[in-house]
DNA sequence: TTGTAGGCGTTATCAG
DNA sequence: CTGATAACGCCTACAA
């Protein structure tokens, strides 16, 4: 006495059921109901539809509307993996900026799979999103040309990719490792060594970058056995990057600068494992600042990034985009690229350089 | 020369356009794209089809298939922060069950706010989602209720409500709790305290349970003065807590059983703030077993719940719920809550009691 | 095995 | 200011 396809309740109510209801025609109730319409209404008419439409607990079905009107109001988010902490910030900056406007947010993880990836595109431009956050850009992306040749409104968020139109909101990774960098020779250091991260991504060739300039300016080469590169940026990924620097160098750095902080404390655990205590034989920094970094043994040094800054500006820009406010992207070269400033975290992990 | 709703590209393939290519009728292009149809073709028809659709491109439009089908292929996840390190291997999970199936996740975060919990089931039925899952649940729950009036398919997922028909997939906090207090008992431990967190969580509930009846079986009773509650589970929540019981007690406990691990984290700030050390003068313990609380110091001794099956049962059980493989929940109560087991994770922070 | 017709719920366009 | 009509892209009886 159940059908399986209509479970309990009564059946989800229409438009025309509220117009046949309030005695009017169905378009009539559309224009009051959606704020744009072009169509004036008069106020009594109006009015007895709102009371009528709240009365019979009607919901708009944005399924028929977004066929009708080429728009779900709904966005994706593509990310690697929600377990890395930088993502969920941005998650909810997004999700502050865009939910006002009553859109909502699809997400996706590739797991670092280049095939999900694009099968992940693929389903939500299945879905019809109305526009796709990029969180997994390289700096030549086989899914930014996909989402191009589908005409789907991309933002790139914490990296961006080498195209004259793909808009990006990223941190500036450049300053905030090269100030960084800039304190550690403050305190004294003049061996310094870097585990980096593949130079595919922006964000990685920019804190190379960073890190390249400030010992340039402090008049210091960059030599290739204090350069590692880690695969990925992972803990295990920075505990063996620093076993194999550490192996191959005849004495150990006296700081090292990682990637980021997941990175850095894989190299804090290598370190230990060789009998180096940090930060007295060896200082160590990260990038990002997650969670409990600051609570760890030692507290890791690190850079904040904000995230959440992030996040809502690239729903600002999304919502630009969408709604049309501004001039197509290209047009404005200048401000594709939004850098959002970062903060120092110095904590115990870094310490002044031995004298001797 | 560009407007502004049509950028570059030509207009979407659609079904029709495949059919006129292929030189048959829709409906066919339809049976042959669609596994389950129900007329068979041809196999070389449908091998023409299915070649000429490769080549133009063709991608189904879900939402116009939805609109007929009453399906959208897409489930909400309502949680209260993805900042919160539990969620995110949930969502993982619940993702790598459904992404086969061609679904597609929609995250929305509450911010901890009814208000907006309520807003976003709306906006979800608006998207009209198959299912949603809430890990937001309380025993007694609007949002549940609101999801049964609207005949939304729901899966509660760490949490349950009391009621007889909302399926859940949970962490066996009872258990998982009351082994890690007679752990702690085993160790000599007699001057227990629990800092909790409200009782319309079932989670907080059942450690509270398992704590309780722990120390029962052991002998000992539940003193008022050694137990508090958190309004919320953060490190700051943790924090007051213990500030607050440790001032209102004559000597401090032995040992601290925490509700989580941030709350376990204030109290380890707290306890050092008042000049105790741990585990030497004090222990604390927390659940979750959070990113880094193994690097802390001291290594946080906590239980491991394992979010990442517990996201892809949950996954499960709802494409049984859709797909209808089985008989409505109510009719096998027994089956409704799914615990999933945990795993003790013993660290320093839980040191064997002074004897003395 | 394939084509035809009608409709899912909404909105855009055109009349009145 | 309001009503009628068609269309968005697809699916599914039913007919051929």
């Amino acid at each position: 006495m159940n059908e399986k396809k209509a479970p309990r309740g009564r059946p989800r109510v229409r438009l025309s059921d509220v117009a046949a209801a309030a005695g009017v025609h169905a378009s009539t109730v559309s224009r009051v109901l959606r704020p744009g319409a072009d169509g004036r209404v008069s106020g009594e008419v109006a009015e007895k539809i709102r009371s009528m439409a709240q009365k019979m607990g009607y919901r708009p079905n944005s399924l028929a509307s977004g066929l009708r009107t080429n728009s779900t109001r709904s966005i994706g988010l593509i990310i690697h993996d929600m377990n890395d902490p930088v993502y969920p910030p941005i998650l909810s900056g997004i999700e502050a900026q865009l939910a006002p406007q009553e859109f909502v947010v699809l997400v996706g993880n590739t797991g670092y799979d280049l095939k999900s990836e694009l099968e992940l595109v693929d389903r939500m431009a299945a879905q019809m999103v109305d526009g796709l956050f990029l969180a997994t850009t390289r700096l030549d992306d086989p899914v930014v040309r996909r989402c191009r040749d589908y005409a789907i409104p991309v933002v790139s968020v914490l990296r961006f990719s080498e195209d004259d139109f793909t808009p990006a909101v990223i941190n500036d990774c450049y300053g905030g490792m090269r100030d960084l960098v800039q304190h550690a020779i403050a305190l004294g250091h003049r061996d310094l060594a870097h585990i980096g991260a593949p130079q595919t991504l922006s964000t990685a060739r920019e804190r190379l970058h960073g890190y390249r300039d400030a010992l340039a300016e402090a008049g210091f080469a960059m030599r290739n056995d204090r350069l590692t590169f880690v695969t990925r940026m992972t803990v295990e990924g920075g505990e063996q990057a620093t076993r194999r620097l550490l192996a191959e160098a005849e004495s150990p750095p006296s700081v090292l600068i990682c990637v980021n902080d997941l990175v850095a404390l894989g190299a804090l655990r290598a370190c230990r494992d060789v009998g180096l205590r940090v930060p007295e034989d060896i200082s160590i920094t990260g990038y990002n600042n997650i969670p409990l970094v600051g609570m760890i043994d030692p507290p890791l040094t690190t850079v904040k990034m904000d995230l959440d800054r992030i996040g809502r500006t690239a729903g600002a820009v999304m919502l630009d985009l969408l709604l049309g406010k501004s001039d197509p992207p290209s047009a404005k070269a200048a401000q594709r690229i939004r850098r959002i400033a970062s903060t120092q975290i110095p904590r115990a992990s870094l310490a002044p350089a031995r004298t001797g």
